[in-house]
RNA sequence: GCCUCCGUGGUCUAGAGGCCUAGGACACCGCCCUCUCAAGGCGGCAACACGGGUUCGAAUCCCGUCGGAGGUGCCA
């Protein structure tokens, strides 16, 4: 079978995670079956546009690198590749089905709905909608809809029997027809619900695995309904569980978790975000971690899906992407830490050097200011930070130290690491102190900090000899 | 409420009746290394939701319970 797959999002003005991962595994198994994926915008909600949601969308794919072969921007047999622009494609469909008897207008208003809806509820019933407009003759529908009346057409969901349908994940799905309700196929904007839409694109577009989240699992046997009532062939099945924010809530940007575009701007790799979600909902069976887009294409199956809902890590994603800074060739690294060192206001300081000694240690990017501004200024800092047990140092001990290396790194006039190195190696060995009690109090006064991306010759360095030598005596002046 | 689906450590998962003393990874804890922090090395904590079956044998099959999610829109 040609394998044909899609990725249909609605413009929404971002890209979730969930939807990008819904998008990686349809174009995943489309790549892994040599076959054909497709972006298809679904924009039938009018009242929902987004200005700019449609670039937003071809970037976001582009980012992550998933290549479609037919898509708006991409063109393909089958276009227009915008639900709204196909507009001509659904109501001849749907007059088909009501010459069939699988659906009929509906002239309801939204108001005698809205009372059977709430009297359904009151008395703890799902509402159903209860055929009322079934049974208008056909030549008064046709005058009723001419003379310009608003209406719907209604799929005719069977009163008896079962519907059902066959999954590739879940396996056979089966519901009674008594429980279906008569879905609304087209709006009285004459646009098509998504319920018609991705029945008649999907088909029309030869669609062979439809890949998308379980919240259309229970309506997909009313899918079936409609490929039977037009006698077509219909795709497989792969529901895909959410992605969620905790056990009980999906990721969502409503609620401030992180659109793909946030963990970008965090500065996140997208190769990392890739590889960490493709794993979310997915295993190759076995222990391998880290892949390529490539890698993933190769390894894709539709059997290492999961059933069940998988929780967002971010912890785990934010130690993958260290990984992939940890593996980036130097100069990459160096080109996009840049941007960082400048915000963080220390471009004065050698910054090839810096980034020797912070690639190793950059989780995200955008952690980096934080862990080299002291570069640019001295941070005010608590003279306990002196005091270390392990290194057997505290505020006094912090004060000699201080004054032996004060004239020791006066001295150096070849500024670079080794001779840093062997000056202050040679004055600690012959004041018989050990590497930690003088080097710990250095570092922590010339860089105010705990923690440090380098030690006190490598800081010292970056400095410069007289900023260094400037913030040793201020240091030494509080003690 | 009703319908559908799901249920292995805190998290992502491996596992398709004996290979399981349940494996890997993140997180966490400890030790080593070390001029800090990371990284790295070594070690540790920690799970088959529960109850019944079936079977010589069940995390794996069946039933029930409980828990969770989704649907119940002229949203997708």
């Amino acid at each position: 079978m040609n394998v044909r797959t899609r990725f249909a999002p609605s413009p929404t003005g971002y890209m979730h995670v969930g939807g990008l991962r819904t998008a990686l595994y349809a174009y995943l198994y489309a790549r892994h079956e040599k076959g054909t994926f497709i972006l298809r915008i679904e924009d039938t909600d009018q009242e929902r546009e987004v200005p700019g949601a449609l670039e937003k969308i071809y970037e976001s794919l582009r980012e992550a690198g998933l290549s479609y072969d037919e898509g708006p921007d991409a063109g393909g047999d089958f276009g227009p590749y915008i639900q709204s622009r196909r507009q001509a494609a659904y109501l001849p469909h749907a007059l088909e089905l009501i010459e069939k008897g699988a659906a009929y207008p509906c002239f309801c208003t939204k108001e005698r709905l809205e009372k059977a809806r709430e009297a359904a509820e009151k008395k703890g019933e799902t509402f159903k909608y209860d055929k009322h407009c079934l049974g208008i003759p056909k030549d008064e529908a046709k005058r009723r809809i001419d003379a310009g009346e608003p209406y719907v057409i209604r799929q005719n969901m069977p009163v008896t029997g079962k519907a059902s349908f066959d999954d590739v994940l879940y396996g056979h799905v089966e519901v009674d027809c008594a429980t279906l309700d008569d879905t609304v196929l087209i709006k009285a904007d004459g646009m098509p619900t998504y319920n018609f839409a991705n029945v008649i694109d999907d088909h029309l577009m030869r669609v062979s695995h439809v890949m998308r989240g379980t919240e259309y699992l229970s309506s997909a046997p009313k899918y079936n309904l409609l490929y039977d009532a037009f006698g077509w062939e219909k795709p497989c099945y792969v529901h895909l569980a959410p992605v969620m924010a905790d056990a009980h809530r999906k990721l969502s940007k409503r609620h401030g978790d992180p659109t793909f575009e946030d963990l970008l701007n965090e500065g996140y790799l997208s190769e990392a975000i890739v590889n960490y979600i493709a794993l979310l909902g997915w295993s190759p069976g076995n222990d391998q971690e880290f892949f390529t887009l490539a890698e993933l294409e190769a390894a894709f199956q539709l059997k290492g899906l999961s059933k069940s809902p998988a929780i967002f890590d971010k912890d785990k994603l934010t130690w993958m992407n260290s990984e992939y800074i940890r593996n980036l060739p130097f100069d990459r690294y160096l080109a996009l830490a840049m941007p960082w060192f400048g915000q963080a206001g220390v471009l004065a300081a050698d910054t090839r050097r810096l980034a020797e000694l912070t690639q190793g240690r950059t989780e995200v990017f955008g952690r980096i200011p934080d862990m080299v501004d002291f570069l640019a200024a001295m941070p005010d800092f608590d003279p306990e930070l002196y005091s270390n047990k392990k290194m057997k140092t505290d505020p006094a001990a912090a004060k000699h130290a201080l004054a032996l290396v004060r004239p020791v790194l006066a001295a150096v006039d070849d500024w670079r690491e080794a001779p840093l190195h062997d000056a202050l190696m040679a004055a600690i060995a012959n004041s018989g102190m050990k590497n930690g009690q003088v080097l710990w109090p250095l570092r922590i006064a010339i860089s105010g900090r705990l923690a440090t991306p380098g030690g006190a010759i490598e800081i010292a360095y970056l400095l410069g000899k007289a900023e260094t030598l400037r913030r040793v005596d201020a240091a030494a002046a509080k003690l």
